[in-house]
DNA sequence: CGTGTCAATATTTTCCAAAATCTTTTTTAG
DNA sequence: CTAAAAAAGATTTTGGAAAATATTGACACG
């Protein structure tokens, strides 16, 4: 086997390990939000030095992730109903903008990731809602973020992708919310409806395709709103 | 005077002066694009110690400013017809929104506020193209900047304007060829009558507005493309 | 009892030198 | 002479101690 065929740069610094570490336990919601992040606490839980911990700090400020004020450290955002609608509108105009690209690009091959993507987010069961405990991201969950990002893989426009994948880390924060507070078999059901039409609509090259995706993005975004407003 | 009332943190750091320096270097094009951005050079450049610079470039990187590889620094990406078709797409998809958001939540003192900046902006000299040259930002470009900001001011978005704004910066890495390759007399027309129209608009809440802005922007991106290929 | 000042403490930020990694040059083997 | 291996040099990355700033608590004063 050829070395030099491997990846030119697995070399992964210290800081960058850091940053992956504290950004999932930032979606996780792991992480007090609107309480400063004590730099000593960090320290111990990451296991480093205080530079590759800045660093990644300084990372994730740059990403809109955390907030930096003056001497006085970095702190997560608070959660609102004003953000989560701030997201969503990015998120939708966004997406809808890539999803016509990708229809207008893509090839069979997209085509046949995106079926693929949604037979394994089909056959992995929904996750179940527990009041007021954080869960792991379940399969599904995971499955169904694939799902999301193959229909519009084909889109030529790296920068709309990447701006989409961070839109959609927002998102994420509110993950533990999305699938609560509703009736279980009306949800599921509703949910596999629209992500089998919206499949299918993207497929056969309809053009309501983008305008499914912006209302079931929609829809989503109401529930976690209610949710937060419940 | 009552002192409390003073911004709360104006405490900046070095490390937040070495970022904005840095970033207006790199949107002025005073850094090479392409090759890596060396330690030392940067230290010099900046007169600060190590920390400092390496959370400022982390920050850039988190922002999409600059590229980072493994243990092998960071560099500026380098500009491409693509990359611009990217970035202005992505700055359609947003601007839309905001400016409809604007448009349904703008007050009197909004209007006021873009008809002070449009005269603002028609009263400065255009800048006069020269060739081959990278020339200081002029007056009439930090108008024009505050005249397309005002449009959307009244949005309730924070997150969508700071996107927004960011992406702005991201096109003025093309500033210089913005205005140049155009014949001067049919350039300063077209320019001067697009705004007017799509300021006048936007007050009269025609919902035309959100396009005329659309097509604003492609021409702006048209004249960019058109100079990098010529 | 409230209020402002000052010291004590805690935290963030910065400098700097050691360690790790990458790049270039030299050496060695085929 | 070419190609791999080793060494030397340059650059990035990291840890920890010192400096700067913010926060807390004690104390004196009105």
């Amino acid at each position: 086997m050829n070395e030099i065929l491997a990846p030119p740069s697995p070399a992964r610094t210290l800081a960058e390990q850091v940053y992956e570490a504290l950004k999932a336990d930032l979606l996780a919601g792991l992480l007090p939000a609107g309480a400063p992040l004590l730099t000593r606490d960090l320290l111990d839980r990451y296991g480093c030095g205080v530079s590759p911990l800045r660093e990644a700090l300084a990372r994730l400020v740059g990403e809109g992730m955390l907030e930096a004020t003056g001497h006085r450290g970095v702190r997560a955002p608070t959660p609102s109903v004003a953000d989560v609608e701030d997201v969503y509108r990015i998120r939708i105009a966004l997406e809808r903008e890539a999803l016509t690209l990708a229809m207008a690009h893509g090839d069979d091959s997209w085509e046949a990731a995106i079926l693929a993507a949604a037979h394994r987010m089909e056959r992995a069961p929904l996750p179940e809602p527990v009041p007021d405990k954080i869960t792991a991201v379940s399969e599904w969950e995971r499955r169904h973020r694939t799902f999301h990002a193959s229909l519009i893989a084909a889109a030529p426009a790296p920068r709309l992708l990447r701006l989409i994948d961070k839109m959609v880390d927002q998102t994420e924060r509110y993950r533990a919310l999305r699938l609560a507070r509703t009736e279980q078999g009306k949800l599921t059901r509703d949910i596999v409806t629209e992500h089998r039409a919206l499949a299918e609509a993207v497929i056969r090259r309809d053009a309501i395709a983008p305008r499914l995706l912006a209302e079931h993005l929609a829809h989503t975004r109401d529930a976690v709103v209610a949710f937060l407003q419940g």
